[in-house]
DNA sequence: CGCACAATTCAACACATGGTGAAAAACGTC
DNA sequence: GACGTTTTTCACCATGTGTTGAATTGTGCG
């Protein structure tokens, strides 16, 4: 198993860089953007370090290049509100576990996530995503009051998400996505059109 | 402004292992464990790193002394569960807002809560705080399938804890916290003792 | 074949970090 | 006032990090 390297070009047609952006993309999901070190990428790929940097320059950039979210959250919405304010929390529940639940797209956002909490102290949601992505699509949604419901309904799904992805606690974690729906969905639906004091 | 820095002791009583061990504790609450350099909290005492080791060994015991939570969980909670089901849901979220908006013990929590989100994955909660103080003492206050609803009022829990503290959300950090009992006591009382699928 | 080009490693630099041991300055006690 | 003790800094060391530039090897094309 102790595959020597060889300096210079690798036989046959191995997509490394592939590989490399694959490792740095656990990586990056599982430790945060302190806790990723590109020697550890680099060994998890099986390359010198300096190949990383041969591909993708500086680790800022290999950040973001690991992220590489296909998703636009406003175009995902957009269904859920359109459909009224009827059974919106379980619509909103069941697409938002829809993309989380994408093995493509979930080590992206949980890298986000992780970074955000460890090192942004989260500036970054506070000022950039929920007041001019998720905050103005929820409004829609509200019949009154959206300053109070669009937080409780992030405080409900930061929940989720810390609990089910980030910290992985059981049950939550294996729950099937259409019990969350059921449990949780009623309390979205009370955070968005119930009484509230 | 520019304290010069004279070798030796200092004139007068300055209680400088007090001012060592508060930057500890705010830098370990806003950065968490990685993001806390030695260097870091020595400049903002004022001091010289050396100084840190010499009053607090390794950073290990910096963090464990940093850390310093006067409460105990179990003794907190019990006379929630001891007032029976009746009320549980705000009973129980007043008593722990009343513990983390309280200034002496929340740099604590939050360097506890940002390093095991950055760092341990979620191991130390996973394995130790939820199954063996929370998980029990709540048990004994649902009426049934503690395994379905201790995780759901944790996910309720940890997304208060995540918007409030962690990332200070407006206004979820501004809200009074009678507010915050109104408005989500009644979701943790669903979770609690309503009626789940 | 010969040759430009891409892929890959090696060796090293500059820097930050956690940690150590000794020296200097003030204090407390006799 | 002499002396041991505590507080504080200085000068290092070993290690890990991001990054760079040169060197080496394979691929593809004329």
């Amino acid at each position: 198993m102790s595959t020597r390297a060889s300096r210079g070009r690798r036989p046959g047609a191995p997509d490394t860089r592939a590989e490399v952006l694959a490792a740095a993309r656990t990586s990056f999901a599982e430790r945060g953007f302190r806790g990723t070190t590109i020697r550890a990428v680099a060994a998890s790929a099986g390359v010198d370090p300096a190949l990383v940097h041969h591909y993708f320059g500086t680790k800022d950039d290999l950040f973001v290049a690991a992220l590489e979210i296909p998703v636009d959250p406003r175009e995902v919405l957009a269904p859920v509100v359109a459909a009224g304010p009827d059974g919106a929390g379980e619509r909103l529940l069941r697409t938002f576990l829809g993309v989380w639940d994408d093995p493509q797209v979930q080590p992206g956002l949980l890298a986000v996530v992780r970074s955000v909490v460890a090192d942004d102290s989260g500036g970054l949601v506070r000022e950039g995503f929920i007041p001019v992505v998720v905050g103005p699509v929820l409004a829609g949604l509200v019949p009154d009051r959206p300053e109070v419901r669009v937080p409780l309904v992030a405080s409900q799904m930061v929940g989720l998400i810390v609990t089910r992805y980030v910290l992985a606690l059981p049950p939550m974690a294996q729950m099937p996505a259409e019990d969350v729906v059921a449990r949780v969905g009623p309390v979205l639906q009370h955070y968005l059109t119930g009484d509230l004091p």
